[in-house]
DNA sequence: GCATATTTGCAACAATGCTGCAAATATAGG
DNA sequence: CCTATATTTGCAGCATTGTTGCAAATATGC
């Protein structure tokens, strides 16, 4: 269990690394909602705060799926307040609603004439493993 | 020009004819702030209803990028109250803040194991042509 | 052209998110 | 380990975004 922010020179305190465990917790994407109910003690401005932190970091990125509320995870590659690189798929359960970052093997690229593209990211919805029966 | 509110059983009002006629005007997807300007008359609750309606209509479709405003763009396909089917990449410019709708001669498939995919949605931010130079 | 169904607009409210400022906490240097 | 400085937290208050109930206005079907 790395320390990440230490990792990514963000100061420690105990609200941020209440927030860290709780990501660490799922291993799939959560809402703001549930980082919200696992917090003891819990401030909505600090939160949204942390949050902004987080994002601008490389600690966590953002998954918004058709308007829906956006959910978050933690960035497992090398993200960093240059920009978050991430090479896997954000998978949305239409059944149960759960988001999760779906490492790939070989991921897509796309050729468009007229545009130069340089991220990709794919979001894909159906079932999940548990809702697939 | 097709009546594209007769096609999909809406009723035609003043207000949604307005609408549907500012979407027409661009060629590329338009957040609601711009339909507000473009509106002569603009009433906030009527707006979100039209458009809540257009979206369960298959008239327009949402596209959300990386947590910020969504935009909305007419559908060119056949889209109706069962479901929206793009085959098209959105695109987002990190120059201009434009989300274009691009056609792409093979749609990219993707297959995991786990998951059992029914809809992909691709999104690529980059530079636009005119943005590209 | 009229009766019915749908849509619009108002008031009021709910959820989400931001800012300034003072108190509390973390970090760096000795 | 202790102090000075920098950063973070929490409060009050506000801005934006989106929703609901209800009555008036408008559209549709016959």
């Amino acid at each position: 269990m790395s320390n990440i922010l230490n990792n990514k020179k963000i100061s420690e305190t105990t609200f941020r690394k209440e927030v860290v465990a709780i990501f660490d917790k799922y291993n799939n994407a959560i809402p703001l909602s549930i980082v919200e109910k696992e917090l003891k003690k819990f401030n909505r401005i600090t939160l949204y705060r942390t949050i902004k932190v987080f994002l601008e970091k490389g600690v966590i990125h953002e998954i918004t799926i058709n308007g829906a509320v956006s959910n978050y995870a933690i960035c497992k590659d090398e993200c960093d307040t240059i920009g978050h690189h991430h090479q896997h798929i954000h998978f949305k359960c239409t059944s149960c609603g759960i988001i999760f970052c779906v490492e790939v093997d070989r991921f897509p690229s796309i050729n468009l004439p007229k545009y130069k593209i340089e991220q990709l990211e794919i979001q894909a919805t159906g079932f999940c493993q548990s809702c697939n029966v």
